[in-house]
DNA sequence: TTGCTCCTCACGTCACGTGAGGTGGC
DNA sequence: TTGCTCCTCACGTCACGTGAGGTGGC
């Protein structure tokens, strides 16, 4: 195989591959008479490795650890960096949402109603979709149940009742809309 | 003010108000006799702006757009961005988890137990403090309520039991430990 | 011969950190 | 004079993307 259909099979840009044998992480077993780079089928195999590691975000320099010698405290200190990372994430949301509430300190302007809704809830760092099915699963497990959470989670009154309102709603239209 | 004295104000280093400079995000009102960067009380209040603005994660560029015409479009959108970067994350955190359970795939070796369990939690994207919190709170609360909980999660029964027990000696502790 | 893929530099990205080599202020 | 801060390049970071300019294969 050359590059062109490694990449292809892959999924990947020929220029990633390139980078991967400048860098030294996955290097051809050979070259053409007009040498071009020639993959063999260990090639392709590592190459299947290297992007199931990539998936977990870890440095390439690492994987290349990984693949001379299997060490299993990588991915615990992974989770722990993904740990951290999230949290970041969550202390940026914070700060946008008190930019919002407080348009004093930003000078941007105030921010209010269902608008302040969505930035609650994008701030649980969940997305619309996930939220929603918590919602509705726990709305249908116990309605009681579901208003503590909600206080739970430090909304008020009137704002928990509109988000049961919202899932009961969603709940009727996922009925209604049931394959029969 | 020149740049050191500014920096040492804001916690920042040199090198950052060097780059800034250099960007045009902010340069110094004017220079000295010796060519030092003489920074304004106006640059002040600017560079405390920059960076309130700074720990929402926008890029500088968006800053300095900001800076000369507020538009509140750009929080909407950061908060999207942190929506996929944590979506990012957990896809990631997933992947990891995937390979400790499969070491077949990866080659690693197997994750059992306690283990299994505590990369379960980070799993969560919460920290350790966070959610031995919350399951402190959440036993006080209703001990049913709870376990229902852990099953929600997924857990299996004897692992749910674990946390319960666990919770419960982490309660007493706190108890314990409480100032008089 | 015409496209096509391939090759090798080399520069750009983002927000700085880190020297190198030199000058002014107390 | 001794440190101290200041100055201006310029290179390194991470994982590639994007040309530039040129060659081999069908």
């Amino acid at each position: 195989m050359n590059v062109g259909e490694l990449a292809e099979k892959f999924g990947l840009s020929r220029s990633t591959l390139l980078y991967y044998d400048k860098i030294d992480l996955l290097s051809p077993a050979g070259r053409s008479t007009a040498n071009y780079r020639i993959y063999s089928e260990e090639d392709v195999q590592k190459l299947e490795k290297i992007c199931m590691y990539r998936k977990t975000g870890v440095h390439l320099k690492k994987i290349s650890q990984l693949l001379s010698s299997p060490d299993y405290s990588v991915w615990e200190e992974r989770l722990s960096q993904l740990n951290d990372e999230m949290n970041a994430l969550r202390v940026q949301q914070k700060m946008i949402l008190e930019l919002m509430e407080n348009p004093g300190k930003g000078e941007v302007e105030t921010l209010f109603g269902s608008n302040r809704f969505s930035a609650i809830l994008r701030s649980l760092g969940l997305s619309d979709k996930e939220l929603e099915q918590f919602h509705i699963r726990m709305e249908q497990t116990s309605s009681e149940e579901h208003r503590s959470f909600l206080y739970f989670l430090g909304l008020k009154g009137e704002e928990a009742d509109n988000i049961i309102a919202k899932t009961k709603k969603a709940i009727k239209m996922a009925i209604k809309d049931r394959p029969v």
